[in-house]
DNA sequence: TCCCAGGCTCTCT
DNA sequence: AGAGAGCATGGG
């Protein structure tokens, strides 16, 4: 791994299984956008980054070294050996070949608010509607700055009320983020009390929140709360576990990275699909 | 028009 | 405890 200031922007190259695209594209997070080919725009860490795919490397617009390794390298996740974690896999040929199709995705360390709230408004719901709704949210209660608005606080949301969530669209799903934000803003819910807890602990204080079961809870734990052994079950995973194992899979017989191969499942068989 | 989308809650057995 | 309808909304 090597970086490289060059003017304003910070050149990564050198590195293995790291895709920013390919991660953005994974399902994991929501706010993005594609601007070309070869740059795509993310939200994340309070700020907006942009991203060049380069014949040197990965180049990130208008940030310095110091700042990137302040957030962006654990929420892309660059301490930790993918390609040792893949290794492990190797007794399954179904995630193995999965791993080679998302053999660039990095777990993000996203915030683990931000992470509730989305994963509440994915259920029942498809992915281009997820970010628009998500953005919508932001727009309307957000903070500006420079263009970029920020993810909401939950005193904001709780605020705001089911019947100030109309512009945004969710359906159904409002009561919901009302409740997570209600639970959170008072302290019912404790974001930092979760962070301390076990897996299981953990799982069941997030199942308390009105619209959150196995799913989402397990996708909050995975992607904002660095459950790397949490396994989230949607519609596409249980497609595979019903066309690979027979309609039953244990994830404990992964270890410690079992979300990271659910990961590279749930990209695989969508991208066979669409 | 019907069906589906990174599900969950509620109700009825 | 397990199955099934209903849920808001928008795109195919």
């Amino acid at each position: 791994m090597r970086f490289r200031q060059i003017n304003n922007d910070l050149l990564l190259s050198e590195i293995n299984n790291f895709d920013p695209f390919v991660s953005c594209e994974c399902g994991q997070c929501f706010r993005f956008e594609q601007i070309s080919d070869s740059e795509y725009r993310l939200f994340a860490c309070g700020r907006e980054l942009v991203i060049d795919k380069t014949e040197e490397g990965w180049l990130f617009l208008n940030i310095d070294e110091a700042e990137f390794k302040e957030g962006f390298f654990d929420y892309f996740d660059l301490g930790r050996d993918y390609g040792e974690i893949i290794s492990s896999f190797s007794f399954d040929k179904t995630i193995s070949l999965a791993a080679q199709t998302g053999s660039g995705i990095r777990i993000f360390r996203q915030d683990p608010f931000e992470t509730l709230i989305s994963f509440i408004i994915s259920q029942n719901n498809n992915i281009p509607r997820i970010k628009k709704i998500i953005e919508a949210l932001c727009r309307l209660l957000g903070e500006e700055k420079n263009g970029f608005f920020s993810f909401p606080t939950a005193e904001k949301i709780a605020e705001a009320g089911i019947e100030g969530l109309a512009p945004i669209k969710s359906g159904f799903r409002a009561k919901y983020i009302i409740d997570a934000a209600s639970k959170v803003a008072s302290g019912e819910i404790s974001i930092e009390g979760i962070q301390k807890m076990s897996y299981a602990e953990a799982l069941a204080e997030l199942k308390k929140i009105k619209g959150v079961g196995d799913k989402v809870a397990n996708c909050v734990l995975l992607f904002g709360f660095g459950h790397y052994g949490a396994f989230p079950i949607d519609v596409w995973v249980k497609r595979v576990i019903d066309k690979y194992y027979n309609g039953s899979f244990d994830p404990q017989t992964l270890g410690e990275y079992a979300g990271i191969a659910q990961q590279y499942l749930f990209y695989h068989e969508r991208s066979l699909g669409d």
